[in-house]
DNA sequence: ACGAAAACGAAAACGGTTGTCAAAACACAA
DNA sequence: TTGTGTTTTGACAACCGTTTTCGTTTTCGT
């Protein structure tokens, strides 16, 4: 594990809720690194490959990344002004999603899960 | 209602899956039109803002759009080939939104929920 | 038919992301 | 330590989907 992405993976750490990669680079240069994007963005591909951070776009397309607390499949609730994020579980909607996806004839089923709301002290 | 924004809804309908924009103005030229990417992009604009077609981001980041059989709120599970797509609406998995949202001290919660896997033709 | 307003399309601009490539950092055997 | 091959890095350009701009065309009301 190089120095830059160890770097990449401390600030996503230290935040807590899903961030961009420019919010990233912009976080890193302003503690003094000499970091450069495309860095930021090669150090997300890999720890996102790895399994070690969750990814996610926001509806503009952007990419954001959150470290999460555990590998496991879970979602999140997400504050759409500041971003923060709650993890929350529920095999309740695992099991639907696959029944659904049975229902229809559709094999190697996946899904995507996200809520969004304003956290109580953006509100 | 404008004839070009019409060539689009009916292009749209025209397809059983999601499509982006690159997409439909393909199959318009293809079948003659002189249509513009600008007017496809602004006429997909305003049918998504007139809550006409659902649209969602691939992993890629690209818009996709569809022209729904229902104007209620709903879901789907698209075939990652061909894009295929079936509406499909749960009650719980609405509530379950909703109560996780006000259990976090959440307001103005919204979600999004997609089903991805490889449809029965396809596999 | 006339003028105002809306729609249109080509091309340029934009913004996030990825590719290129030479320089720098590193590993490690001699 | 020095030399050599590998990996990582970062400035910059390229890419791609989307939006903006702006001059032209079409539509619509009168």
């Amino acid at each position: 594990m190089s120095t830059r992405r160890e770097a990449v993976r401390r600030a996503l750490t230290g935040s807590s809720g899903f961030r961009s990669a420019q919010d990233l680079y912009a976080d890193l240069r302003a503690e003094g690194s000499k970091i450069g994007l495309t860095t930021v963005y090669r150090a997300l591909q890999s720890l996102s490959d790895a399994g070690e951070v969750d990814v996610l776009r926001t509806d503009e397309g952007e990419a954001v990344y959150r470290a999460c607390d555990t590998e496991n499949h879970h979602h999140h609730i997400v504050c759409r002004v500041c971003s923060a994020a709650v993890e929350i579980e529920n095999p309740d909607v695992e099991k639907w999603a696959a029944d659904m996806g049975a229902e229809y004839g559709f094999t190697n089923v996946t899904h995507t899960v996200e809520v969004f709301g304003t956290c109580s002290s953006c509100s």
